[in-house]
Order: structure tokens, then sequence, then C-alpha cells
RNA sequence: CGGGGUGUGGCGCAGUUGGCUAGCGCGUGCGGUUUGGGACCGCAAGGUCGAAGGUUCGAGUCCUUUCACCCCGACCA
């Protein structure tokens, strides 16, 4: 893409009312613009990160057997009556509006019920499990008090996958197959090594249930890291009998501050009870399904991942989640040098890398304080200088000194 | 929801004890000089001071109400 076809623009300074320095560097940058407290607009670079890190996820829960689907943000009232939840002392972050004709509904904060009904259309024998179906989506969460950027916002994206299996067995067994694929999601993400499996309360659902936090200075949720076993305790469950059931040593335990940035819970026939989703099992009887929700929220990812790879000079992305690989900058408007960025422009792009390409007639400074600022990975420098010598400037957004190299060792380094 | 704080051109800010046509920087447009780390000169457009009500000869400055936003706490992914 052309700096001229982006509609967005850089600033030098971040708006006043942000503090979280997610919010403030992805603002800056112009990957997004805040709506209102805890709502934010992905804008063109921002959505590209965002789709980046949905991929990612989109990839490991395929792998797993997920079947991506789309449920509706509207939901019903009668499926969440049906499982006591629609009340607001059990859930207390409804947002709720109403049909023309009266009728009310629920702007979805998750989905066990809408989906729990929809799959009574799917599942009525044991040969219809498992089954894996999940989303990316917009939740709404009427939070009292929205915070830190994108950590923490009454609407954000959600994937949200749901297995329903025909017994506990079966649940477990994919229970931990999923837990594995969070691994290789984080991994992937590059904060693989700060994040940990972290054993916690499970809330409604059932005793515990697993979360995944990063280690992370802006993170709401303390957690006790057990190193040597790469797991941790949210301070929730971060009691003796916990600790004794799970042979820790408490000394073994360092205390961080993290932010959740995925959970897993067994939710057993609690909704399949409710909403009567039952399968005739291989010796004909009546089953309840038993299932389970897992969640990462790749909006919060993104928000975390700001945070995380960051420096003085503005974002740092990861190549794999990067809006663009490679930020072209030619210096100058003569007609050699610009000759020369169209025709590698063109080059790298046919070779499938993605290329901001800064078209725009303005100082050297102003090209490179927006590369950096914008956190893509490479930078190359095309001027007077690089085509008296033959060569092309090279760097990485991280690189102290830049490379000068030939055109062959320029293509070299995207192969 | 409890506590604290902030609202002045698109963004960041200044506006003394109420007093003249509300300023500055950035950004934007035009002209020019520039071109290896957000350059410089000139000109220009753009705000009625979050909103409503009140006090006053006079309100961005005082009072009341209200809305929005930020932070701490509680709660939550």
């Amino acid at each position: 893409m052309k700096s001229s076809q982006l509609f967005t623009r850089t600033r030098k300074q971040a708006p006043a009312d942000e503090t979280a320095k997610n919010a403030q560097l992805l603002i800056r940058a112009g990957f997004v613009h805040k709506e209102m407290a805890g709502v934010y607009t992905f804008l063109p670079l921002g959505k590209r990160v965002l789709e980046n890190v949905i991929q990612i996820i989109r990839e490991e829960m395929n792998a797993i057997g997920g079947n991506e689907i789309s449920l509706t943000a509207l939901q019903q009232k009668d499926v969440w009556e049906a499982s006591g939840r629609w009340s607001d002392d059990v859930m207390d972050v409804w947002f709720r509006t109403t049909l023309a004709n009266g009728t009310e509904l629920g702007l979805a904060p998750t989905h066990e019920e809408p989906l729990t009904a929809l799959m009574k259309n799917f599942i009525d024998s044991y040969k219809d499990l498992p089954s894996y179906p999940y989303q990316f989506q917009i939740k709404f969460r009427n939070e009292l008090r929205s915070k830190s950027g994108l950590m923490r916002g009454r609407e954000f994206t959600m994937k949200d996958l749901y297995s329903f299996s025909k017994d506990r067995a079966e649940h477990e067994a994919f229970y931990e197959k999923c837990a594995a694929a969070y691994k290789v999601i984080f991994d992937r993400l590059g904060i693989g090594d700060i994040t940990y499996r972290t054993f916690a309360s499970g809330g409604s659902f059932s005793k515990f249930s697993d979360e995944f936090q990063t280690v992370s200075p802006v993170g709401e949720d303390t957690i006790f890291i057990h190193e040597g076993k790469g797991i941790a305790l949210n301070q929730e469950v971060y009691t003796d009998e916990v600790m004794k059931d799970l042979g820790i040593d408490k000394n073994d335990l360092v205390e961080k501050t993290a932010v959740e940035v995925g959970n897993i819970f067994t939710l057993g026939t609690k909704f399949s009870d409710a909403l009567d989703l039952n399968y005739a099992a291989e010796d004909g009887t009546k089953q309840p399904v038993f299932m389970g929700s897992y969640g990462i929220g790749p909006s919060r990812l993104v928000g975390l991942l700001a945070e995380h790879f960051a420096d003085d000079r503005g974002l740092v992305w990861p190549e794999n989640i990067a809006p663009f690989k490679v930020y072209l900058a030619p210096l100058g408007d003569s007609v050699e040098v610009t000759t020369e960025a169209e025709k590698l422009y063109e080059q790298l792009t046919k070779k499938g890398i993605e290329v901001l390409y800064d078209d725009r007639n303005v100082r050297p400074g102003e090209k490179f304080a927006d590369a950096d600022l914008m956190g893509i990975p490479y930078r190359i420098v095309i001027s007077e200088k690089t085509l008296a010598s033959s060569v092309y400037e090279y760097k990485g957004r991280t690189d102290t000194d830049a490379q000068m190299l030939s055109h062959t060792e320029l293509i070299a380094k995207f192969v």
C-alpha cells in the first residue's frame, strides 16, 4: 500500500485523555480511534494487525477441529431465561434493547445460551459428537469502568469456541488439546515465554478453570508463577489447599501482575440441562451433552502486544503480526529515486511481501519517525546516495545501524 | 457504583483578583526556500470556551444542574 492511499496519519502527541500506553501508541500511530470510553474503532493499520492475530488463532482452532461460524449479536431473552442468566443479579453487564414491538433483546455478552439452543438442531445422536463450533465475534459488556485502553472495553472482539462432547472423558481430552493449541497461539504471537497457564476459579461454571495469563505491568490480575512447572495460580485460588492439591511449594511461587488473554472452562451439563441439549447414546439412552468453552480476546491481545512490543520511538511489531513487513522510504522526489522506489515496490509486492510505500514528498526525518512509530519490522531507504553506490539501505526496526545491500542481497532478505 | 481529577479550533496547551475583536504550538491550505531523523519564512482558514440554567452593566473566569472523559477502588474477559 502507498502512504498516499492510507487515510490515517500519525501524530506527535497522544490525546490527553489516554494514559494507557497501548492506546496512546495505537492512536498516535493511527491504528485505532477512540469512539467512547472502552470502545475503539480499528483503522486500516490496526485492522491489519487484528486480522493477523485472528488468523493465527483461526489456524490453530481449525487444526484441532474447530468449525468457524458467526453467531448473532442480538440475542433472544428466552434462551437466557432458560439458563437463569437473564437477570441483572446474575449477569450485571447486560446491554439490553427492545424491538419496535416491545420484545426485549440482549446484546451478546457471550454466546453459550444461543449456541446451545442452536446445536439442538444438529445434535441428536452420539454420531453427531463431538463438535467444536467457534467464532470471532464482538461481545458487549456494560462494564462499570472500562480502562487501560484496549485492555478492557465495553465492546471487544472475542474468539469463543464451545465444545460439545459425549462425556467428561471425551471433554477432558479436548480440553487439553485446546490448552496445547493455546500455547502454540501465544508462542506464535511472540508472548509464549511470558504467558502462563493459570489455575483459577471456575466462576459460575465449575470449581476451577484455566486462564492464560500474560505477565505485564498493566495487568489487572495477580498471579503466582511456578517457573519450574511453567504454570501459575491466580490469586483467587492462592490457598494452601489448592497448592497441596497441585503439589506446589509456596516458596517456589513468584508474584506478578498479568493480563488474562485467554481462558478455558469446563461447563459440564449446565447449559445442556437448562436448554435440553441431549443425544441418544449407543445404548439408546438419552444423555446430556457435556460442554466446555474456550475464549481468547484478539482485540485485547492487540492492546497487550502494543504495550509489550514497544520502545521509546513507538511500536515494534513482530513480523507475523505487523501491518506491513517493509516500510519503503524514498528520500527526496527526484525522478531517479522515485523510479527506483516504484520498481522495488512492484518487485516486493509481486513476491507477496507487504510493503508500506511512503510516497509522500516529506522530509526524511518524518518518514523515519513514522516508520518507527508504526513499528514496521524492516525499513528500506532509497536516496541519491544509495543510488550512486547501487545499494539499498536496509534496517530492522530495532537495529542500531543500517546495512547497505545490493539488489540481490536485499531480495534475499525476503525469501 | 464509592473516591479523586479534567473538559477552551482536528491534537497539545495558556488564559492573572470577572473587563476590550479568546491567545500560543502542532496539524491543515496557499506561496517560497529546503530535503538523511518530525526543517524554515510569509499569508490564510478554523473555536463562543462540554451542555443547560443563573448571578452581573459585563462570564472562558462566579453559582447550580447535567453530560463526557481519565485515575484509584469494587467488579469483570
